[in-house]
DNA sequence: TCTATCTAGATGCATTTGCATCTATCGTCA
DNA sequence: TGACGATAGATGCAAATGCATCTAGATAGA
């Protein structure tokens, strides 16, 4: 019965994607005329800054960004090389290593919020009531795998 | 005053940055579990469908699909090699050519809408009423770019 | 008509991604 | 303790992407 996607199902899919790009592009180009990294390296500064001093795991970078594990081993790797982020051996498991943001990588995040922000502003919040963005929110929830009991 | 985005609106775009980028890849990964090519292709084959015998240019391509020039470029070059599309010298433009979904592509193209049909169906058909997917659409279409007026 | 500018499309080179696999360590169970 | 499967993370190689630039043909203006 989910075999052929309804008429309002694929206008739905092919404007979420279609946005989503676009919008994505949008704020990626924003960063680069600013001279800033890339959302991928702000994702990542992002988690670690809210981790705090404590630093998180490369797996769990892995699990909380869409990143797949051989990205995110790369991207710390340049992250390191920038001195954004630095790499601590972990006492407990001779396997991992705990990565924590460096007050340079907390300052590049914050450069590159200020841009970001604009971008997210302008993009989204000047274009829908708060009400409409928070509908948006909960229609985008419930498109969420693995499905979410909210 | 749209510096700092409302916090309504980080939670849409976050939402909106996850969900899609998280249902991309399942439609993707069913694509690459069946032994298909890839979504861009899709885009690609589906335009072309669309369009007919007359065909397209690649500028054209480039402008309906999110593609950049260059990468319309070298896309065509490899479903040529497929022998999915063929291109055409074109009488009234020297630098130019049409290019042609070939019966091959058509169908390569009936059996991607197959799978990936299927996962639209699953992915948003089955989550969302009509009436939800509609609003969903309503939404996202404010948030095109440039803006549309309907 | 000659020249300068523009547009269509391709491509060389560097960076990034995907895929598969590798190494090292951990945890479990005999 | 010793062997085996699982997990953390890195990496070689191929494919894809981004960026800048190139070539060929079109267009406009003196």
């Amino acid at each position: 019965m989910t075999g052929i996607p309804s008429p309002p199902a694929i206008k739905a899919w092919a404007r979420l994607m279609r946005v989503s790009r676009q919008l994505l592009e949008r704020a990626e180009d924003a960063l680069k005329d600013s001279g800033l990294p890339s959302l991928a390296w702000y994702d990542v500064l992002h988690e670690l800054a809210e981790a705090g001093e404590g630093g998180l795991r490369p797996f769990q970078l892995t699990e909380r960004t869409l990143f797949a594990q051989y990205n995110v081993s790369r991207l710390l790797a340049r992250l390191e090389a920038d001195g954004l982020v630095e790499k601590l051996r972990v006492a407990d498991d001779g396997r991992g290593q705990t990565v924590r943001i460096t007050g340079k990588g907390r300052e590049t995040r914050r450069r590159m919020w200020a841009v970001y922000g604009r971008s997210i502003a302008g993009l989204v919040g000047a274009r829908l009531s708060n009400d409409e963005l928070d509908a948006l929110s909960v229609l985008l929830g419930r498109l969420r795998h693995p499905a979410v009991m909210e």
